[in-house]
DNA sequence: CAGCATCCAATTAGATACTG
DNA sequence: CAGTATCTAATTGGATGCTG
């Protein structure tokens, strides 16, 4: 159930160590694309086209990319059909499905609290303007 | 209630639209630092060197900006004891509490699913390693 | 349709030096 | 201790052109 050399760190894993490979998965999971594309797939899989025009603003490059990545992490599975036009479609495996409802918890929250967020934004940046320079002390 | 161009999308804030403000959320809440710097603060108020020793691998640059970016936000407070050696404390504030649970969700789901991770890694790469090339169709 | 490949601009992050 | 300032290296991301 591997060595002291081993980087699985078997039931022990902490994100909070460099080294620790779950850090890695932060990486993917810490993302915006990645959030929209899992919450985009909870409902069944979807066409690479689809999915690029519900991610507003997104780039073929950096959708394929953020699919590629969760792809190889096991989260979303990707099904070519032989047809012309070829068509593909994107699902999440049942370990991507169960990440994704934390993940679509961060989305609702951001939407739900926009407005403290932004009101706490217009407080703060006017307050850095009256103050000259508020020294580290 | 906000005009037709309030950009503040009252009752209306969807994440998938690149001009909702919500996205800007996102891009402070889907961070890796953010996520570790906030789970960090859920037992109460803690100092500059401390988050620093504990986020194994943070620069200083990278953890005041985080730092500075949640306070702009409204999510942290920063405390500063005029003593000498100076002293600063950072808090969740309760907006910043009530988004805590869900960043910390998403860390121990990766230390909970690494493994699976891995794996599934690993067997990406070794089928892409045998396949030469697997064309688009 | 669903990509890949390439080039390049922009952003980000690390290292280093200095301060109240 | 808790920063700020600056310079540079690395990474990211966008635009464009091409293909089965």
């Amino acid at each position: 159930m591997g060595t002291t050399s081993d980087l699985r760190f078997h039931g022990g894993a902490d994100a909070y160590l460099a080294a620790c490979p779950s850090r890695q998965v932060l990486d993917v999971l810490a993302n915006k694309w990645t959030l929209l594309v899992m919450g985009a797939l909870s409902g069944g899989p979807v066409r690479f086209g689809a999915l690029r025009r519900r991610l507003d603003g997104i780039t073929q490059k950096m959708l394929t990319q953020t699919l590629r990545t969760l792809e190889r992490d096991g989260l979303v599975t990707r099904t070519v059909y032989p047809t012309i036009p070829p068509r593909v479609e994107y699902a999440a495996t049942p370990l991507g499905a169960s990440v994704t409802d934390l993940l679509s918890g961060i989305r609702v929250w951001s939407e739900e609290h926009i407005d403290e967020i932004l009101d706490a934004r217009d407080a703060y940046d006017a307050r850095a303007a009256r103050e000259p320079r508020p020294v580290t002390g």
